[in-house]
DNA sequence: CTTGACTCCGTACCACGGTACGGGCCTTAC
DNA sequence: GTAAGGCCCGTACCGTGGTACGGAGTCAAG
C-alpha cells in the first residue's frame, strides 16, 4: 500500500529526504511517531501539501520561519490579529520586491548598454557598469 | 593627520571594522603593510571607494565574489582579453538579471493581489495569501 | 533467503556574509 | 604620564538553508 514513508513524501513534494528531515528539525512539519511495531515512520498525506506550501512561500521571498508562521496561521485562520499581521507582512514583502525590481532594472539597463557598446575586441576605456557602481555610494 | 586607520576606513565606508577585516580575508581589498616602524596599518583613501563599490554591487544583487570580479575588471579595464571576458560576463549577468526580474515580477503580482484581496480587519475565512500558497504546487 | 533499496538517527559539514572575543600593544588627549 | 580608546591577530561563533555520512536495522522482490 501507499504508506508514505519519508522517501515518498520527499519525492512527491519535490525535495530531498534530508530536506524533509531538516524541515522536521525546524518545526515546519512534525515528525510522525512510528506506528506500533513498525520500524519506519508513516506520514500523513497532507505533509506533502505542507512542504509544497513552504516551497511556494520561499519562492515568494518568505524565509523558512516566516513560512512556519504562515503555516500556523493556516492552521487557525480565524484570528483577527493574525490576519492583520499577515497582510502587513505581505505588504512589506511587496515593497521589498518592488525595490528590488527597480534596482535590477537599473542594473539591466546598464548591462544592456555595456553589451551593446562594448566592442567585441577593442579595449574599452569606460565600462558603464563599473562607472555606475563607482558613483552614488 | 588623516592616516586612515582601519577604524576610519570603516566609518567612512559605513561598515564595521570587522567587516573591513572580513573583506580583506576575502580578497576584496588588500591589507596594506604597516609603514616602517608603525604599529598600525594605513589604508589608501581609495579603499573606502572600493568598499562602497562592493556594498553597491551587493545591493544590486551581486555576491561578494562577483563584486570581487567586478573590482578586478575595474582595476584593468583596458586589457583586450579582459574586454572580451567582461563582455561575456556582462551578457551572462544580463540574462541572469533579466530572469530575476521576470521572477520578481511574478512574485510582485501575486503579492499585489494578495494584499488587495486579503481582508484587512474582519476575521478571514479565506485569506488569499494562504489560498495562493495552498494552490498550484 | 538473499540482495538491494530504503529508513533511522545523530552528527558533521557546506557556503554565505558577517560578528564577536580576548590578550596585548600603541596613540592620543587631557 | 596616564587613562581611554583604537588597533592587531587569530580564532570562534552566528543564522540561514540545506547536504552528506555512516552504521545499523528493515522491507520487498526475485
Amino acid at each position: 500500500m501507499d504508506r508514505m514513508t519519508i522517501g515518498r513524501v520527499a519525492a512527491r513534494a519535490g525535495v530531498g529526504v534530508e530536506t524533509v528531515r531538516f524541515y522536521e528539525r525546524k518545526g515546519l512539519i512534525n515528525r510522525p511517531r512510528k506506528p506500533a511495531g513498525a520500524a519506519f515512520r508513516v506520514y500523513p498525506a497532507d505533509v506533502v501539501q505542507r512542504i509544497r506550501f513552504v516551497r511556494r512561500a520561499q519562492q515568494l521571498g518568505f524565509s523558512l520561519s516566516e513560512a512556519r508562521e504562515l503555516l500556523e496561521l493556516r492552521a487557525n485562520p480565524t484570528i483577527d490579529t493574525a490576519t492583520v499581521r499577515i497582510r502587513e507582512r505581505a505588504a512589506a514583502k511587496l515593497s521589498d520586491v518592488e525595490a528590488k525590481i527597480r534596482q535590477l532594472r537599473e542594473v539591466r539597463d546598464v548591462l544592456r548598454r555595456l553589451v551593446a557598446t562594448c566592442p567585441g575586441q577593442r579595449p574599452l576605456q569606460r565600462c558603464s557598469i563599473l562607472d555606475t557602481l563607482e558613483q552614488k555610494g
